[in-house]
DNA sequence: GGCGATCAGATCGCGGGCGAGCTAAACGTG
DNA sequence: CACGTTTAGCTCGCCCGCGATCTGATCGCC
């Protein structure tokens, strides 16, 4: 019966933390010429992917609360990338769509993910284990937070 | 010849960026207890491995800036967990050293690591993948960034 | 010894993340 | 219809992360 260990490069919990920080700051020159932070940058990841969607679907998404996402959104539309309108038939609900502008970037934004996929120097292989363990992961997480 | 996806659950980084951030969650209550946050506890990680360490050396080891952990040292001594003192023979180093009760908390942190790992879900062999392909990609990624 | 370069660290500003507390709209049940 | 409950969203405060800028101390080199 051995101690646990609680030496920093042996935690998972650091590696992960690290491994993020590392991959958001390879981001963001990238993301700086297109003026969009890293979660910005996934927030209109989203909305390209399903065209407008109301503030909880994305946070559902994202996994991100209100808090974060409020003044986010707020940002995106200063910026003119994203329009913010309660919906008609439920006030209660904020509808967020991509503007002109906001549809442009994505094409510039198609060059990001072969940039990243060369840096992070994986495989194939390396890259759908890498990808299905931290989705194992996080799911797992998730039902031991309840 | 295909054109890349943009799609949010395709990316690596996304997924990389949602486990990261459900860990922590799931820390935090933990944590909570022990009055501490996630970064603090890392710092004391490296602490409490090192013994006393200048503020530099913490930098190197947890790949943070001096704007992240000036004020959060600052925050770990307030609360009487760290000691900050000048070098005598260079005063441009500061020292960082556990307190007693700093080296206290160890003994609590201890249930960490089994506790987040039963969390995971995920066997021993996957366990030791996923961290050995989060630091490959961590350094791989860093050295693209020169 | 003097002086520019380098180095350790602090500070500030901004944009996340997140918990807590708030408003207003919609719902549900009598 | 009235009233409590749920729901969508916002705001605020605190603590990161990080770039930029500042201060002092040390080093190198003449």
């Amino acid at each position: 019966m051995t101690e646990p260990s609680l030496r920093l490069d042996d935690q998972v919990c650091f590696a992960l933390y690290a491994a993020s920080r590392a991959v958001t700051g390879f981001y963001r020159p990238v993301l700086d010429k297109l003026g969009l932070t890293y979660p910005q940058y996934l927030v209109l990841l989203a909305l390209w992917e399903n065209g407008a969607c109301p503030v909880k679907d994305l946070g559902a998404a994202l996994q991100l609360d209100y808090g974060t996402l409020s003044p986010l959104l707020k940002r995106l539309e200063k910026a003119g990338l994203v329009r913010r309108e309660r919906r008609r038939d439920d006030e209660r609900s904020v509808l967020v769509t991509v503007t002109e502008e906001g549809a442009a970037l994505r094409e510039r934004a198609l060059e990001l993910p072969p940039a990243i996929g060369a840096a992070m120097g994986l495989e194939d292989a390396e890259f759908d284990q890498l990808r299905s363990l931290l989705r194992k992961l996080t799911t797992s997480v998730a039902e031991h937070s309840g």
